[in-house]
DNA sequence: AGTCCACGCCGCCAGG
DNA sequence: CCCCTGGCGGCGTGGA
């Protein structure tokens, strides 16, 4: 199962036969509750993991609008539940809260947009959801244990220094 | 470095 | 009885 599992995100991570293997992850979707974190696949992908078409399509909208209002009851005004229930829903398909979720997608974002362009740490905040480069500084250290420059820098001086 | 405040989470209870 | 849903209150966290 494990592997079953492994071969499909895989084939989403390359983008391959995306629909099939998401719906093989869907279907093991307990399997994605561990515990840790740093999973080697991205965010958006893996929180469309969820059962509900309601939380899978608000996570795809999301992922799509990081830089909008992502607040736990705008999210639930949009899937028109309370907020409560958004929580409730999250954690038990998704084993982490709304708001993780969103930072999550928030943070993949960054990573991108780091990677793919040259824009400074402001604009990059600014577009992907983050308050200020500041807030963004501490997300990234909080989740990756690395600055939003340094990230960047690893990958401008080559992916054969990351580890 | 410390304080304050807004936000979010979740246990619990109630109603459908 | 079970499941879904929402409101409330206390608490923790993090940004200002």
């Amino acid at each position: 199962v494990s592997a079953g599992m492994d071969l499909a995100l895989a084939l989403i991570e390359e983008d391959l036969g995306a629909e099939v293997a998401l719906a093989v992850a869907r279907a093991m979707v307990m399997y994605l509750r561990r515990p840790g974190d740093q999973s080697q696949y991205s965010a958006p992908l893996r929180l469309q993991a969820a059962e509900t078409p309601s939380v899978r399509e608000l996570v795809a909208w999301a992922a799509e609008h990081p830089a909008t209002d992502l607040s736990v009851p705008a999210l639930a005004q949009r899937v028109g539940k309370s907020a409560r229930h958004l929580t409730r829903v999250f954690r038990k398909e998704l084993g982490i809260a709304p708001a993780e979720a969103i930072e999550q997608l928030r943070l993949e974002a960054a990573r991108r947009a780091l990677q793919q362009s040259a824009a400074g740490l402001d604009e990059v905040a600014a577009r992907c959801g983050f308050g200020s480069a500041e807030v963004l500084r501490r997300a990234f250290l909080r989740a990756l244990h690395v600055t939003p420059s340094a990230y960047r820098a690893r990958f401008s001086a080559g992916k054969e220094l990351a580890s």
